[in-house]
DNA sequence: GTGCCCAAGATTGCATACGATTTGGCCAAG
DNA sequence: CTTGGCCAAATCGTATGCAATCTTGGGCAC
């Protein structure tokens, strides 16, 4: 049962499943519109703050009854996440929380050093002072999420730090690339979750820091150099290999 | 009515117009296995072909009926479509037939300017030599789409043409992008149907030759710019301004 | 004791039904 | 003749029911 799995693992903050996992969701009024979009933005933090662990079976009916909508839109929450590659779909078996591969995880970071270099060229030609200052707030709600401690804040943590890689998507002004950026931070949240060993984010928050520089002094190829080394330094703070060898165990275990 | 709407316009080939969209699924065995996904596959290889226009409308329980199925699994299929982004999906209105602005269109062309290279970098390092004869015998079959004339063997054009580029996504063997390119190349081929204004494949298809001759030297920097070249052609084939000055009767006719 | 088979339970795939929202036309007032 | 509002038809959003498929546990044969 995905309530008993997710409560049994982390006990802290058990105190329902129901409730840690549409714990986000303020259904009180506007939502009137897509609640299986809400259901996907639970059910997506969940994910990446590994409160659904990798492998969890996501039944329609129980995900269905935990938000209190019927098989239907649970279903069509479970296939957006399916096509973001966060669950994995099987034909008749159900919906599964992903458990990427050390493979995969390798090339959704080699997508990121393609893509993000390009986004940073696209921004500095259209950022403005606006944005800069709008980049500072969300830096610092950053800096006071590292500060805090306890598995809540780390959450916030990661989140906020997938955050300023979508608003320079955002900056960019390519719808295109920004959805692939969507995408590829929902991902590395997993990964990191799943194989990162400590808080990267101390070091990469100063690096964000130093981007919004560069970015701000107009200096493109700069920034550039600094996202790559940024990207370098998160995908090396993952511990991709050990898994190799528990491949057996770990097929056998949650997969 | 859709039915209606693609015969109007493209009389040439409407023998009737379920038959023109629905041609291609052979739904004899095997497919008892995900209808969602033939329906998407049709409904795409109908919109690349322009047999069905941008702005049409398309119902689900007109598409439902179109492929006896129920409005269920044919939402499922317009949702697929709406996360390619080949259709725009409204609340409570319905699905339509996506109509890309050139500035979308000049986004797209961006993106792929920005991935592909990527691509062929670690294409170059991956492809062998029965990748070669494969890709040598894709582009035979190119060459005779090319030779034929008709509609029908335009769309076969257009839909080698795309399969190059994503064959090549596949040998470079990161999933990922593999799947960003899918996306990509199924918008180009949108755009390129709505803007285009030749026969682009001439000259693409013997573009196609010399970066896989490149390729076949090992010669990525080579490949990569000849690729880069190859989508600027495409770009500069494409008609992307007047559409700007019709903005207002653009909008209030079709979109 | 071990391994296979089968039936019951559970879960998904799909179809249909019903309420909600939008749209387009009709009629009346200006 | 135009404009505004109201009503009906069409379409979508969602819930639920049924059939098909998969999983699991027990029983039987070897």
């Amino acid at each position: 049962m995905l309530a008993i799995c997710t409560r049994s693992r982390y006990k802290a903050q058990a105190v329902g499943c129901v409730m840690n996992i549409s714990e986000n969701i303020t259904f009180p009024e506007a939502s009137q519109e897509d609640r299986s979009l809400a259901i996907r933005e639970a059910l997506r933090n969940a994910i990446i703050d590994r409160r659904l662990a990798p492998g969890t079976k996501l039944s329609e009916s129980e995900v269905g009854a935990l938000f209190s909508v019927s098989r239907t839109v649970a279903r069509a929450a479970l296939q957006m996440l399916g096509f973001e590659g966060l669950v994995r779909i099987e034909r008749n078996r159900g919906a599964f929380v992903s458990n990427p591969s050390p493979d995969e995880a390798r090339q959704i970071f080699a997508s990121r050093r393609l893509i993000e270099p390009g986004i940073i060229a696209a921004a500095v030609e259209r950022i403005t002072a606006a944005d800069i200052k709008q980049f500072r707030r969300q830096l610092e709600e950053e800096q006071r999420h590292i500060n805090e401690r306890g598995p809540s804040a780390r959450r916030a943590e990661i989140k906020a730090s997938g955050d300023f890689h979508l608003m320079l998507a955002s900056v960019a002004g390519n719808v295109i690339l920004q959805k692939f950026m969507d995408e590829l931070v929902g991902r590395s949240s997993l990964v990191i979750a799943l194989y990162g060993r400590s808080g990267i984010s101390s070091c990469g928050h100063s690096e964000h820091l130093a981007i919004l520089d560069a970015l701000e002094k107009g200096d493109g190829a700069q920034a550039s150099r600094l996202m790559l080394h940024h990207i370098d330094h998160i995908e090396a703070d993952l511990d991709l290999q050990l898994k190799q060898g528990f491949a057996l165990k770990d097929a056998l275990a949650l997969t």
